[in-house]
DNA sequence: AAAGAAAGCAACCGCGTGTTA
DNA sequence: ATAACACGCGGTTGCTTTCTT
């Protein structure tokens, strides 16, 4: 099938994006939305390809994005999700609202995996290491003994062992597995003492038929907010989801909270969304990311400004902002301009 | 303090799939 | 029916930062 036509244009810029390109990228997605992401750089300005500019949108510029460290809830409901589904790393950050699959997939082979194997935990297919080792010498005692009795399909055997069936993929398709909730038992115990081991109660949750029923917000969860003293006040997580929704239609290009891209509304004025909040506004709101606290947002300095958010901190104004642009110096007073949208 | 290793993360690449002409 | 196009996904790469010795 036809590749991206974009692929093969020559002159165009790669590597990391620089203030001025998240700039211009901003700017028109704010105002034109996205239509046709092959024809956005060219409107915006950008020698970029529209993969490039699309990909630079849903993993950084997004508004909606939460940023920050993860939480142990969501990285519980990550190797939860992910005894489901594998590696589908877009429906897995579809139900983590604010994180994208490129984030989601860098912290399970950064971090997840690691902590899964000292647990004695494989992450591929979530057993204990010893029974999955076990098998992996049965498998190959098998095929040993295959080659020696049938050369000739060799590479064919191996092939269908290769593609047999995951069996906790097939397992949530119909009954939420005991050998799931059995190494989600192991392993989140492990995690946390307090972790009420009644994975039922979760997954049943998960896919309730209900499930759906507020696509922004489908656990229900919480945000915590700082109030100016910085003591914590719940806020809803739908507080940021629907931050748009009101009468300006631009897609944001990006899978959100739901599998299916969604309508996102920009505020005008008088909007009742969110009591005319605005989007400076909003993403100045102190939200307390991650384990509550920034514990250690990334130091990549990507374009040579001042670090921020060091550990403990707590999302302002300041740093907020930062986080979302990260790196971007005092952004212009047209730029500020555009993200105030009454 | 310096050097090497490890970790973290943004971005690219290639492929599959859906849509359209 | 088919080819071209566009999008989205998952795997991978490579750069930067942090940690360790």
């Amino acid at each position: 099938m036809g590749r991206h036509s974009c692929c093969y244009k020559q002159k165009l810029r790669k590597g990391l994006w620089s203030p001025e390109e998240d700039e211009k990228l901003i700017n028109h997605i704010t105002r034109y939305g996205h239509g046709c992401w092959s024809s956005v750089p060219k409107l915006a300005g950008l020698q970029r390809c529209g993969k490039s500019c699309r990909l630079r949108w849903i993993n950084y510029l997004r508004p909606d994005l939460k940023r920050g460290t993860f939480s142990q809830e969501e990285e519980n409901l990550i190797i939860e999700l992910h005894a489901q589904l594998g590696n589908r790393w877009s429906q897995i950050a579809a139900q983590l609202p604010g994180r994208t699959d490129n984030e989601i997939k860098n912290l399970w082979n950064s971090s997840i995996k690691k902590k899964l194997r000292q647990k004695g935990i494989d992450p591929n297919t979530h057993k204990p290491l010893s029974e999955v080792e076990n098998e992996d010498q049965k498998a190959s005692t098998n095929t040993k003994n295959i080659e020696k009795t049938s050369s000739s399909e060799n590479s064919n055997n191996l092939g269908l062992a290769a593609e047999k069936p995951n069996p906790i993929l097939e397992n949530s398709c119909s009954n939420f597995g005991t050998p799931n909730e059995l190494f989600l038992n192991r392993f989140l115990c492990f995690q946390q003492p307090n972790y009420a081991p009644n994975i039922n109660s979760n997954t049943n949750l998960l896919f309730n038929s209900n499930f759906n029923s507020n696509p922004t917000n489908p656990f229900g969860l919480k945000f915590q907010n700082l109030d100016a003293n910085g003591m914590s006040t719940s806020d809803e997580l739908q507080r940021s989801c629907n931050l748009f929704e009101n009468n300006n239609v631009i897609p944001w290009g990006a899978t959100d909270c739901v599998k299916t891209e969604k309508e996102v509304h920009i505020p005008t004025s008088g909007g009742e969304i969110q009591e005319d909040m605005k989007w400076t506004e909003y993403m100045q709101t102190p939200y307390l990311m991650g384990n509550s606290t920034i514990q250690s947002q990334s130091s990549q300095d990507v374009y040579g400004g001042t670090k921020f958010a060091s550990e403990g901190s707590v999302m302002n104004s300041s740093n907020w902002t930062t986080s979302i642009f990260r790196g971007l110096q005092p952004p212009s007073d047209n730029f500020l301009s555009l993200l105030h949208f009454n």
